[in-house]
DNA sequence: ATGCTCTTGCCACTATTTTGCAATAGAACC
DNA sequence: GGTTCTATTGCAAAATAGTGGCAAGAGCAT
């Protein structure tokens, strides 16, 4: 883990405790895994999550999981993704929003800019982002080049 | 039904039948019932749409329902939108994006024009949205004014 | 070190979607 | 209209995802 990721968690864990939540083994787990994944797809499922948890020796239930999961998104720490029929979660603390392949669930983060007329169109019809916590963002569902060549 | 609904559902079965699917009650009244909804609410979920037909008096099992919208949305003559865990379904036969209440799933029309930007970047970063059938299109998540005044 | 209370494990349960298989029903052809 | 071929549906069982209660266990303020 760089220290830009331990920050980064350290971060979201003082932001718990300033909401009344204890520092955990499973809150810090499931941050490390956030914190560590934003290097690569960016985002995990929960039962990614819980696997890797389990690879590092960190053992705690699935159930146990979707907690920590759900306040983090609540407080805003975290945020969400819906690829399929399954939840992605993602660390929350830049400002970005998401492009998802909607066939392999590859995904790549897009620059508030690149999105704000879109977030500016949804609140004319009375739609705002602005609200921490809760889902919230753009999402844009497509498909990624290999999937495009790949098959039909 | 109106004569445009009609229409829609029409031009759908057409497809359908150039696909080689057959021209089935279930379909129609899935396809029926979409075209119905575009006026309000937009999108269904299965099961709402499952107890539309039931209470129509269209007798069929909602693994029916399942199987008849995956083929829609393969055709691209259906599309769906996540809110929170269910997916939601609509008509695909105008080209229009969505702006979703992630607290209470009210959903309004993003014009093509208002998120093309956002469409724009998503290529730029690999995501192609040009592609008919499967999940496709921009949605942005947030809160509707009831909500947002409403509790927290 | 103690005690208060938040957290977790464990487990049962709901909700949503998928699948195999036999029976049924489109539609092309006679 | 009747026949035939095969896609489609009903049925039922199972897979997948997420939730809720409760007692045991673990933070953390003192």
């Amino acid at each position: 883990m760089t220290t830009s990721e331990t920050e980064r968690v350290n971060a979201a864990v003082q932001r718990l405790r300033r909401a009344g939540l204890r520092n955990t083994a499973a809150r810090r787990g499931v941050l490390d895994q956030l914190a560590h994944a934003v290097g690569g797809r960016g985002h995990l499922s929960v039962s990614e999550l819980h696997h890797a948890l389990l690879a590092r020796g960190v053992v705690v239930e699935l159930s146990t999981v979707h907690r920590v999961l759900r306040q983090l998104v609540e407080l805003g720490i975290a945020h969400t993704v819906p690829v399929g029929r399954t939840t992605t979660f993602g660390l929350a603390d830049d400002a970005h929003h998401h492009a998802v392949c909607g066939t392999c669930g590859d995904m790549r983060q897009l620059p508030a800019e690149a999105v704000a007329a879109s977030i500016a169109a949804a609140r004319a019809v009375g739609i705002d982002t602005d609200q921490s916590g809760h889902p919230n963002g753009v999402v844009v569902y497509g498909r990624c080049v290999r999937c495009r060549t790949t098959a039909r």
